[in-house]
DNA sequence: CCCCAGTCCTGCGGGC
DNA sequence: TGCCCGCAGGACTGGG
């Protein structure tokens, strides 16, 4: 499930592919399935695209950004199990999109479930999305005032916060009880009772396991879906403290086992001893 | 406005 | 052995 480190390290597998290179077509690739959800429709989109220059290729939170000479803005969310491939897909059934490029592979968006999304923005049209609030600021940036202000307006648990794109975009169920293992914090704690120390300890520890997980090039769970571009696997899941480690001895205090509790229909993992109330 | 349950979707694994 | 059901969760929707 892509979070912030695997939607990064895509963004960097996919850059010397796709930058400075033109688009020949944005192809819908032949799948039975419901097609992903598109803005403008397919054809309409590609239309608009076809030909252009891509300029950059980055990354807001949890989004994938392919910027146009044409200042066009080609914004894909892979979600739950949506890739970005510069190889051959693991399989040809959930391929979605190929971009054809001139002089070089084409690269390619595979979605097993299909609840990826694909948006085309003209520039200001996207800049006023990003001015409206409903994404709060990236994780890798959002400041300690940012922070504390946000969890001063909600009692709702923290680790439901965590999770809350217009609190902070990019954390996602996975990395969210890896932070708060760090920091030694219960995720049932009421957000607007974290003190403003405890507050600098989060986001001082949102910013080391998410920088980490980028270094390691995200997490690829038992299930196998995540993979990075070459469709390679992560190795950030041998770090995992707690992540889906229900049962077994805490690594911190080696006396408690991990327990599991599910919090907005999400499994949270932590220890008891360790994240006490 | 705030918050939460329901929804989309597919593959896997447990239980019978 | 094979079928069925529940579960995985990112982000949006609707309703209390």
């Amino acid at each position: 499930m892509p979070e912030l480190p695997e939607v990064e390290t895509m963004v960097r597998g996919i850059r010397p592919f796709l930058a400075g290179k033109k688009l020949l077509q944005f192809k819908k690739c032949r799948c039975k399935r419901r097609p992903i959800q598109c803005k403008p429709a397919y054809p309409q989109l590609a239309r608009r695209i076809k030909g252009d220059n891509i300029q950059t290729v980055s990354r807001i939170a949890k989004r994938i950004i392919i910027e146009f000479e044409s200042e066009q803005l080609l914004v894909i969310e892979p979600r739950m199990t949506g890739l970005i491939l510069a190889d051959d897909p693991p399989s040809k059934e959930h391929l979605r999109f190929e971009f054809c490029l001139e002089g070089t592979n084409s690269v390619f968006f595979w979605d097993r479930r299909g609840l990826g999304t694909v948006t085309l923005y003209y520039k200001e049209e996207f800049q006023q999305f990003l001015d409206s609030g409903k994404l709060g600021p990236d994780a890798l940036v959002a400041t300690f005032q940012q922070l504390f202000e946000k969890f001063q307006k909600t009692k709702r648990a923290i680790k439901v916060v965590l999770l809350d794109q217009k609190v902070i975009a990019g954390v996602g169920n996975l990395y969210a009880s890896e932070i708060l293992f760090l920091t030694k914090t219960h995720p049932e704690t009421p957000a607007n009772q974290l003190s403003k120390r405890q507050t600098t300890k989060l986001q001082q520890a949102i910013l080391n396991v998410l920088t980490t997980a980028i270094k390691h090039e995200g997490s690829t769970l038992s299930d196998g879906t995540y993979r990075n571009v070459l469709n390679q696997n992560g190795s950030y899941q041998n770090q995992h403290r707690v992540y889906q480690k229900e049962g077994q001895l805490c690594p911190n205090c080696r006396k408690e086992r991990i327990l599991r509790i599910v919090q907005t229909q999400r499994s949270t993992f932590y220890c008891p001893n360790c994240q006490s109330k």
